[in-house]
DNA sequence: CTGAAAGCGCTAACAC
DNA sequence: GTGTTAGCGCTTTCAG
């Protein structure tokens, strides 16, 4: 099948090439009756703008960059869906790029989307990306970026990201209210801005509510299932006190299931409230009450601004940092029947 | 920061652009000198290729587009993600669409990577997909087209897949090994292939290891947790012998909750066997036994596919179904100690 | 080993 | 309302 151009076009209704390109542009000082003829003989041959073309030269291809850690996380299959779906709706193409946590794959990330000239780059960076040299260049070469839950201190770039802090607070208020009084808190043992900020949320809900911050109930250790459950296995062997826990979801998990072995009923012995709004959440029982992101939201978010920034592109505008309030999801783990 | 091109390359070191070119491709008959020169001063320069202009003058583009359904489904984002690390490490560039289960958005899909010019398009179709016109356009237009999973039957197209059939098989020849007799299967409604070719390995199963196949013991309906649970529910009211169950994974979650309220011991009293492999059969207790579906994999196979296909792009070579087999996962759910 | 020149398919400024 | 013309930044013959 031959490739139809819009010279083919042109050629069979003697009419110049760049009134067929008018025309099936909409342009205004078109007649309709050859916009019409245009778009006819366009539909019979099976015409297709090639925006290889068209790009090069209107410099603009439509088309933004994702770059994310990875796809297995449904945490940022999820942001890349709102992304995509925003981004679709508004003419553009996504390209993705999944860095694997490697700075080095990161940078050839961005290295392809550069080539490829996209309009923009929407990212979330590696665990790796201590030097950000390479993000530093795109905003040199004026590409709009955003960033969102991963960001970069200091780069002055728009952003969209979530309310660790306030999720630590709501977390650990609801559990107060439900009149639990000797919360347990784990979280990671690396020095990572999420995790201190939920630490500080719970912190500062305990002093608000006039309870004291025991630093024996603050437990420190890897994020699984297993550690979860040897948590629970090692504060009871200590005796320590306590009525509730505060832990990621997946942890959670594994202190339920401790919980459960132990025939601790939850919620009435003991309330558990996770972090992440994870499906599996509400597959096991009693259901966990958790902390939801909004990650879908978080990827529409980063769209727009990302839009938004775009459109006046040269002006300057004031590098957005929006921050979205996490979700209280209640469910039986720590609905205490007062 | 100006655009910097071949031409600015070119005027710094009084050589034409065309030789400029040559070097940044290793063109076997340049100097190895001009060659250092012309990369050292575009890396001064801080030149990047425009793969536009290239793409459009070569007619590559080594990009392809992705078509799934939705990213929400951890089984496509596994398949994407291993589709998207192969064709990265072969140097291509992967676009992404989802459909969203919509037959106009999946054309749409088509439609945006046909004027972009990808080099071929990897997809599983939707579940409105009845009607395939707009696959045949791409292979009409010789774009090399693999699908995965979701295939169309009738259109000749390579593919990778999963042998349901076995895995139905494989799942129930597990129960039976484990001496339960008498296997409780919950499928779908629907007449979907998959579901199908799943309860036929189930029965024959059965029929080789003759045991009886009990038309009561099939039982259809949709696949959630809520109808899992219910199903074990009305199964005990009629009082219907079993002793075992294989169903969809989330659908068996609803099975063992049931079961555990019920203090029937799994697996002693009951076993119990899942399909799908999906992330929270490992977070329950017992733990899932299940059917892995190879995600990652047949998005590797799928790229590969594609691969090999574009390379031999106008020799006539055999449409190749790739048909994956499924993997046993055996947890505590279906371990009888015997 | 390097240069000259054509052209991929389109957009857009300038004519009339 | 439509035609003419000049590129966008490359790849790729054809020369020499």
């Amino acid at each position: 099948m031959k490739k139809i151009t819009i010279h083919d076009i042109a050629h069979e209704l003697n009419i110049t090439f760049s009134t067929v390109a008018r025309a099936l542009n909409d342009h205004p000082a078109i007649s309709s009756a050859t916009k019409k003829a245009v778009k006819e003989t366009a539909e019979r041959l099976g015409y297709r703008q090639n925006k290889l073309a068209s790009s090069l030269r209107s410099g603009k291809t439509h088309t933004i960059g994702i770059i994310v850690p990875s796809l297995h996380v449904s945490f940022f299959s999820s942001v890349v869906s709102g992304i995509e779906r925003v981004m679709n709706d508004n003419g553009y193409s996504t390209l993705l790029y999944q860095s694997n946590e490697s700075l080095i794959q990161e940078k050839k990330g961005i290295e392809t989307f550069m080539k490829l000239r996209v309009d923009g780059i929407i990212s979330s960076i590696t665990t790796e990306t201590l030097e950000h040299s390479h993000y530093l260049d795109i905003k040199k070469r004026n590409i709009p970026l955003v960033l969102f839950d991963r960001i970069i201190e200091g780069l002055d770039a728009p952003s969209v990201t979530i309310n660790d802090y306030q999720g630590g607070f709501l977390a650990t208020e609801h559990l107060i209210k439900q009149n639990y009084k000797h919360i347990l808190h784990i979280t990671a043992e690396q020095d990572i801005s999420i995790f201190k900020e939920r630490l500080r949320g719970y912190i500062d809900a305990l002093k608000y509510y006039h309870l004291p911050v025991r630093e024996e109930l603050i437990i420190k250790g890897k994020s699984s299932k297993e550690f979860g459950s040897a948590v629970i296995t090692d504060v009871l062997n200590r005796n320590l006190i306590f009525d509730s826990v505060f832990a990621l979801d997946i942890t959670a998990i594994g202190v339920i299931q401790e919980l459960n072995a132990r025939k601790i009923s939850i919620p009435d012995q003991v309330g558990v409230i996770g972090f992440a709004n994870e499906s599996f959440g509400e597959l096991i029982s009693p259901r966990l009450s958790t902390v939801d992101q909004q990650t879908v939201r978080m990827g529409e978010e980063a769209a727009k601004l990302f839009l938004k920034i775009s459109e006046n592109e040269h002006s300057n505008y004031s590098y957005e940092n929006m921050v979205l309030d996490p979700l209280l999801i209640i469910r039986e783990s720590s609905m205490r029947r007062l």
